[in-house]
DNA sequence: ACAATATGCAATATATAGTTTACATATTGC
DNA sequence: GCAATATGTAAACTATATATTGCATATTGT
């Protein structure tokens, strides 16, 4: 499913996928597809993205 | 570099690396790498683990 | 109206996660 | 001593994450 969480820590930030995407060192497309559920990054990838964003991985990616 | 709370976590449930791997449906050799600190695990296989062990993700992954 | 930015989507290519098989060692119980 | 269990490692294979390119639309500022 969705990844909102992704986008609305990302929107805080007021960072544009590609910003995050430069940020991490992916292309746009990857973490447009993060976002759209459509796929399963890579634990690395993950962990990148909460760095940046100031988040952890439970506030991410962990689903109850 | 080794990820020791995931051994930990493991070794308190007193399942072996063969029990993990059939619970969230992978390979042995898979956990002995996460655990070696070899690779990369995709997310959804983290949050199986996690499931599995009764665990979050900042619990066993997330690298302070 | 037009240029610039942000995003979605899709096809093809490449890197790497995860499988399979096999062999090695250590430990424990009989 | 021997069988069974747990773990480490490695080569070759397959599935999939990620890159690259390209085209589409929506939005915003001038």
């Amino acid at each position: 499913m969705k990844n909102l969480r992704l986008k609305s820590a990302r929107a805080i930030l007021d960072m544009s996928q590609e910003q995050l995407a430069e940020a991490v060192g992916v292309t746009r497309q990857t973490i447009g597809m993060i976002e759209a559920g459509k796929f399963n990054p890579s634990l690395q990838l993950c962990i990148a993205i909460c760095k940046t964003l100031g988040k952890t991985l439970d506030d991410i990616f962990w689903e109850v």
